[in-house]
DNA sequence: GTATTAATACTAATTAATTAGTATATGTTT
DNA sequence: AAACATATACTAATTAATTAGTATTAATAC
């Protein structure tokens, strides 16, 4: 064994998911544009084809291009990024994950306030 | 250019920086039964160098066994990896991800509770 | 003092991620 | 139809991360 394989996205992965998740579909040259991808056209394309090998796009042929759309949701890969996190730097524990961001200076008051809103409104719905 | 450096702790890394934050201080064989390392003894060495390259781990010399001990402290390395991961997948919003976290199913009523009181405390605190 | 044990140093191989060139095919323009 | 532009396919090189073997050195046991 060696280098092992990436259990969240990878760097560049990421930077392709977030156009395809915003745009829903493009191709490309749209990417190319869209990311001012310091990369050569054929790195995107090759990426693309790694994302499609690990099912995380699809495609469907638009005359002879293809037009990429994400296979996987964000909040899913947001989901499993977080989970991936919290087991490596936070012993699995959510919680002292947001105790970390909440006791740290990360956030506004402001948006302190509009958090424990939130809560609330999560307590009450569950009851 | 090919791959990219990882502006976090990699995998193996982490493993061993989280026995090193637990224990203060452990030799090459503490780690390796800390982790229960399926690892030979020489490739935690090698990790170990690695990291100390990084500038993530110091020894000291004990007879002929190093000691080595943390350079950086857990929470910042903490708040490191949440500020990347807030930055590849939350737009650099960390609202963003809390909201992601508050709105999921990840943390109990109880956990709940206890992250609104803290919420207050802390508002309170701030006045 | 020699043999054994165990530590680090050095070297190197393997794999995933990233990059991009070249080849080839197809559509477009003149 | 020929020239051109542009799309994907294929191939390959580069680098970081991970792994571990071999060499060397030093402490300990006999």
């Amino acid at each position: 064994m060696a280098r092992r394989k990436s259990k969240i996205l990878t760097e560049v992965e990421t930077e392709i998911m977030q156009i395809l998740w915003e745009k829903k579909r493009a191709s490309v040259q749209e990417i190319c544009e869209a990311l001012q991808s310091k990369q050569a056209y054929t790195t995107i394309a090759t990426m693309l084809r790694v994302l499609e090998n690990k099912k995380y796009v699809s495609y469907i042929v638009d005359g002879r291009t293809y037009i990429y759309s994400p296979l996987r949701e964000k909040k899913k890969e947001q989901s499993n990024v977080l989970k991936y996190i919290t087991q490596r730097f936070f012993e699995g524990s959510a919680k002292s994950l947001l105790l970390h961001l909440v006791q740290g200076d990360n956030l506004s008051k402001e948006q302190l306030k509009e958090l424990r809103d939130l809560i609330d409104s999560k307590e009450k719905e569950s009851e």
